[in-house]
DNA sequence: AGCACGCCGACT
DNA sequence: GTCGGCGTGCTC
């Protein structure tokens, strides 16, 4: 009897395909996470074999055979293939399109694993001597130097990139560093200094020189040890430490230790914080095989990195929130840094928590994690409560620096230009006079978030959203940035033809006109999604930044996270208020990780920063809290409320959302979602809703939502596990588009 | 989700 | 007479 095997296909579906064997294949050399190529009603699908079965609950002769074998090794190892089928059962969503996500694109679509070497260039060893010759001549004329900076500064910047890289680069890694250069490529190879050369995946850096990091103080000392007196077994560690504490160097060391250990390193981070400074910093510490898993990367190279992890060649993955799901056969130590941040949770599709699952990997393989945070989210501050996480505290800034001084300006009564209170301005003004930089913040881009006509009241709003749209005065687009709406800006008012269009309130176009205006000679960074749209603007615009070109620094969440400006001794927060009466309990535990990351953005030792909350509230305890007594105090009133609301992390919520064109549909459905619910829940288990979402229209689709919430999370679990699967079976089901966000974090 | 099947209105 | 609307059911 042949065997059955049983296949996790990508489809909406909460069950895995069994199938025979393809013809001719030889059923032993079949094996638990290899991809098979199957037939599936009239299309071909690329499944993941999870076991090979005697038996199977259908009759025999409705079975399919699978049509061909792609991989001659497993791609997925059992620990992996556990957790994504944990992970989709805990999040509700089906097994084959979880172990899909977590697969490189081209493997999904069932192509043939890349290569693990790919074509690169190296230097010869002429080429070293051309690159000396050149460096030490510093810029002046040396005889034949074609690679004179000043004369080739192509073939100069490829040629000290690759100087950098003693075994080579790919290609793809030299493009990324140095931008489009074949016919410069040629040329170096004509004149013999490069020869092209294969690059093995994971090999990249092993050569390069590893230099020692600094001694550790005595509190990233005792941090190390505790964590690696745990190596070998599991453990959960919450490293809170302020902005320059060196919470790096805590990371690299431990990434050390598991190395000499032998064992394979799991790094998370934030797209944002994973900036090309971090990755140099990690290359020239650790040395060998970086796997670098983020998505700025090209598609191959991502690949390949994934491909060496999983075959043990990398030591070390670093990526964003889909590399938790990295083979890692010798995994040793999971890291996970920013852990607060909101881009772990995926908001759509496969809605998993990266940061959780790293927790639930690290338990698994039986191996210590360690969360890093300056604001850590109250669920691990929760944690660390109950005992599950041991916190290691880094108090101090390296270096003696001070922390920035927060100070609230009262904004009630200040006549305010483009947003910024007279107060500001002039201690802008004695800043910059002093020669040091100002970095202000406004979590808003474009000119304005409204335009209103002065004569009828007409507002811009979106034919498709309840929203409001946001002028671009760079593209003169009135825009809705939730459903991409845009149209022209109109020179008249669409209602009634008037002429005295206005817009209403900041965004940080208009806040950089405001400030060209006020310090007309003084060059200003503006970053937003919109002034760093293009390849490579946000790098250069930081690298200017840091060499000093600017003095005014503005913008949105991008400025917030990641990058520090060691010149800047104040910083503003424009409009601090949006998070205090948000209908989002979550919004104040955000709004007080931003200002706390803002003022970590600014100062050093030598010159202590400031920060100024800009605010109609002064007196409201949140804030009075957090600028008195800094986050931690914050974090734990913050914790003591939630307590008493029984809100999370003392509580455990799952959110069903439905959306339908039809007005009454999504409601419809949640009712009687509703009403399964209520006889699955054996109480425990508190029913709220069904409500119109937030936002009730969006892109043209009516939305709404139903909360599901238990003390107990086991419960929770209990009652999704049946309800999900009789959902999709409810007539009314079939008029909308539904999803289940276990665990949400907005309810949006 | 796709993709079929299936049963009722306006077109050559 | 049919082209095509989207309601319903299935995918091993």
């Amino acid at each position: 009897m042949s065997p059955i095997l049983r296949i996790a296909v990508p489809a909406p579906l909460y069950s895995c395909f069994d199938y025979l064997p393809p013809p001719g294949a030889d059923p032993a050399a079949l094996k638990r996470g290899m991809r098979l190529l199957v037939p599936f009603g009239r299309a071909k699908r690329c499944g993941v074999l999870l076991e090979v079965a005697a038996e199977t609950s259908l009759e025999r002769d409705k079975l399919r055979p699978a049509l061909a074998v792609l991989d001659s090794d497993p791609l997925l190892g059992d620990e992996d293939l556990e957790l994504l089928l944990w992970a989709a059962a805990y999040y509700q969503h089906p097994p084959g399109e979880a172990i899909a996500a977590a697969l490189p694109v081209r493997l999904r679509k069932g192509e043939a694993p890349a290569s693990l070497t790919s074509p690169g260039w190296r230097l010869t060893a002429a080429g070293v001597a051309a690159v000396q010759g050149c460096t030490s001549a510093a810029g002046g004329r040396m005889p034949g130097a074609a690679a004179n900076p000043a004369r080739a500064p192509r073939q100069s910047q490829v040629l000290q990139t690759l100087a950098g890289h003693p075994e080579g680069l790919s290609r793809d890694r030299l493009h990324a560093a140095c931008g489009p250069c074949l016919p410069v490529l040629r040329t170096l190879a004509k004149k013999g200094w490069i020869e092209p050369c294969e690059i093995v995946a994971g090999e990249e850096g092993r050569q390069g020189r590893k230099e020692p990091g600094p001694p550790l103080n005595p509190a990233q000392r005792e941090a190390v040890a505790a964590v690696r007196a745990r190596f070998g077994g599991f453990g959960a560690f919450l490293l809170d430490g302020v902005t320059g504490s060196g919470k790096t160097e805590v990371y690299l060391s431990l990434v050390e230790a598991a190395l000499a250990a032998g064992r394979q390193v799991l790094i998370l981070a934030p797209e944002i914080a994973l900036t090309p400074q971090l990755m140099r910093r990690f290359q020239r510490r650790i040395g060998p095989a970086v796997a670098l898993l983020h998505s700025g990367l090209a598609e191959r190279e991502r690949e390949r990195a994934w491909l060496a992890a999983g075959r043990g060649q990398a030591a070390v993955a670093v990526g964003t929130r889909s590399a938790v799901f990295t083979p890692l056969p010798r995994l040793g130590l999971v890291l996970v840094d920013e852990e607060h941040d909101l881009s772990f949770k995926q908001q759509d599709g496969f809605r998993y928590s990266a940061r959780d699952l790293a927790i639930v990997r690290a338990r698994r393989r039986g191996c210590p994690v360690v969360l890093g945070s300056a604001t850590p989210s109250l669920e691990s501050l929760r944690n660390v409560e109950a005992g599950r996480y041991h916190r290691l505290e880094l108090p101090e800034r390296a270096g003696n620096a001070r922390p920035p001084r927060l100070d609230l300006l009262d904004i009630r009564s200040a006549p305010l230009d483009g947003g910024l209170s007279p107060t500001l301005l002039r201690l802008m003004q004695d800043e910059l006079a002093a020669g040091n930089q100002v970095l202000l913040f406004l979590n808003r881009r474009g000119y304005a978030p409204v335009v209103t006509c002065h004569h009828c009241g007409w507002l811009s709003e979106c034919p498709r959203c309840d929203a409001r749209m946001t002028l671009h005065l760079g593209t003169r687009l009135l825009w809705c940035h939730h459903c991409g709406h845009q149209r022209p800006m109109p020179g008249r008012c669409p209602d009634c033809g008037g002429l005295d269009l206005r817009p209403l309130g900041q965004g940080t176009e208009r806040l950089e006109e405001v400030l060209t205006r006020r310090f007309p000679h003084l060059p200003i960074a503006r970053i937003d999604r919109d002034s760093t749209r293009r390849k490579g603007a946000l790098e250069k615009m930081l690298n200017g930044i840091h060499a000093g070109r600017y003095r005014i620094l503005l913008g949105t969440q991008m400025l917030a996270k990641g990058h520090h400006f060691p010149d800047v001794t104040l910083a503003g927060i424009l409009d601090v208020d949006q998070g205090l009466f948000s209908a989002d309990y979550r919004a104040a535990e955000r709004m007080a990780q931003l200002i706390e990351q803002v003022g970590g953005r600014a100062g050093r030792a030598e010159k202590a920063g400031r920060v100024l909350l800009q605010t109609r509230h002064p007196d409201h305890p949140l804030l009075q809290t957090l600028v008195r007594r800094g986050y931690g105090a914050f974090a734990r009133e913050s914790l003591a409320e939630r307590r008493q609301a029984g809100l999370p992390p003392y509580s455990h919520q799952a959110l069903l959302r439905a959306e339908a064109p039809s007005p009454k549909a999504p409601m419809a459905f949640l009712e009687e979602a509703a009403g399964a619910a209520g006889t699955l829940a054996s109480g425990e288990v508190e029913i709220w809703g069904p409500v119109p979402a937030p936002m009730e229209r969006r892109a043209g689709r009516v939305r709404a939502q139903l909360l599901l919430q238990s003390a107990d999370r086991g419960r929770l679990q209990r009652l999704l596990q049946a309800w999900t699967p009789a959902l999709g079976k409810l007539k009314s089901a079939r008029r909308v588009r539904w999803s289940i966000d276990v665990d949400p974090q907005e309810m949006l």
